[in-house]
DNA sequence: AAGATTGTTCCATTATTTGGAACTGAGTTT
DNA sequence: AAACTCAGTTCCAAATAATGGAACAATCTT
């Protein structure tokens, strides 16, 4: 069996499961297993029983008509995940007080890896169904939250996340190469603020403010986002103060929970 | 190495893996390595290794004071896993439309082994946070949307659910044993809706009706739930009819929708 | 500072996974 | 209807990864 000569941290079985489950739980469409064995490069025999037990596990679904779905364990895995997140219990009042402050749609969003991974969202008009959001990944890159999150790093976990990174154009505004996106990083960690002006979504614009703990083991943002036609920059820069203060509130709050613990 | 004597479907390494991830996850805290190691009945050396690898997967996040929690890798395969759920999208305007009828909170959950997850929730007043029931799992025996899918499956799979089943008694009215279960399963079978009458949550009542496929792979439930100081016997009965209209109609729209396309 | 407890690493033994090939069955074409 | 394809499933010797006991390191407690 050939060994993968570019050697990270193996997760030996574990990791090859969870590669499959992610390949179909985060396709947009259910598939097959031919589909499915197309991207994965595996043997068809051990595909199948890996798919096999995932089925067994719960964390897939096979449809009658043999297409793979994600499975009802991962919400019931997730549900525990998201209500006992204590950050985002921390963060929930301030972010609803930003709410109430600017009137439109306030986020949450913790950095993993080159993600952002959006953890609580407040909302005025909840027209978009509840959760939409909620545990949805953007790359950080072309996101407010995710550039404030970005400039918060020190250069070495900065450098791990460049390094292979690849650009992808989302919109006419959204940086495409390494040297704009250090040149944005510099000035957001010198105004402490980041903008997304139309970079991820057309019509989309926001300011985010960094969220850093001591030892940078939590690396997030908050921020504030509004439509394009009713935004403007002025509007953003009036909102910035407010952005800002909302994190330094909630990291306060953080830390005086966790410190007095232990 | 001993054979589980027991046996039922392996799924071998991933099996393992993942009780050690539910027992992690749907605990109430944070557990730390020892907790772990005396529910998990697993030897020190490969607990510590299975426990290490669900950190590398970023299913668990071991934080700085060595207690685990759930990682938020969950919350981004979940949030596919919710967003694609085609039975919740086709379900989501009718359950909306009990809402309005009713003016309570509506809910839509599925049965899973003994279980029943909560997919959706429609509520007036989000004083609650956002999410916080979905994905959330229940006995199905102490509340309504689990006894109304109980109702619907046939003999065998009902057999197989009921053999070993361990009742606790949540609230006074809690059903605790077979025989009463049996007699209200057989009543919910004649009228076609289920009632909770505080027998999971003191105070909480609600009206269900089962919702079921044709082949029975999928086997569910739509209720709407108050609080019994406002909610009387009454009142239940009057939802009733607009509950089982819900039910049949969300049927009725995913069998032309599945239908056709194949 | 000694002792107890908790968390981490090591490695020969043992179980599980691997992957090629052979098999089944459904759908299509001649 | 027989021959052909293609999707999905099963099998088993060889290769790999998991196991678990024990030694080790790092914490707390007394």
């Amino acid at each position: 069996m050939a060994a993968e000569t570019e050697g990270e941290g193996g997760t030996g079985t574990l990791g090859k499961a969870m590669a499959v489950l992610e390949t179909v739980a985060l396709a947009d469409r259910p598939m097959r297993f031919t589909d499915v064995l197309a991207v994965s490069g595996q043997p068809r025999g051990t595909l199948h029983r890996q798919l096999s037990h995932l089925v067994q596990e719960g964390l897939l679904e096979l449809r009658p008509d043999h297409a793979y779905v994600p499975g009802l364990r991962l919400l019931k895995l997730a549900s525990a995940s998201w209500a006992r997140n204590e950050f985002r219990a921390v963060a929930a009042p301030f972010l609803e007080a930003l709410h109430r402050q600017t009137g439109e749609t306030v986020h949450l969003g913790v950095l993993r890896g080159r993600e952002i991974i959006y953890l609580d969202k407040v909302e005025s008009r909840q027209a978009v169904r509840m959760n939409s959001q909620i545990g949805n990944a953007s790359p950080a890159y072309c996101t407010g939250v995710g550039k404030a999150a970005l400039s918060a790093l020190d250069d070495g976990a900065l450098e791990t996340i460049l390094e292979g990174l690849e650009f992808r154009r989302f919109t006419p505004q959204t940086i495409t190469d390494r040297a704009s996106l250090l040149t944005e990083l510099a000035a957001i960690r010198g105004s402490g603020i980041a903008f997304d002006r139309e970079e991820h979504e057309p019509g989309i614009r926001c300011v985010a403010a960094p969220l850093v703990d001591a030892g940078r083991a939590l690396v997030a943002g908050v921020s504030v986002t509004g439509p394009a036609y009713r935004v403007g920059q002025q509007q953003l820069d009036d909102w910035a103060p407010h952005v800002r203060r909302a994190a330094r509130a909630i990291m306060e709050e953080l830390s005086a929970r966790l410190g007095p613990q232990r």
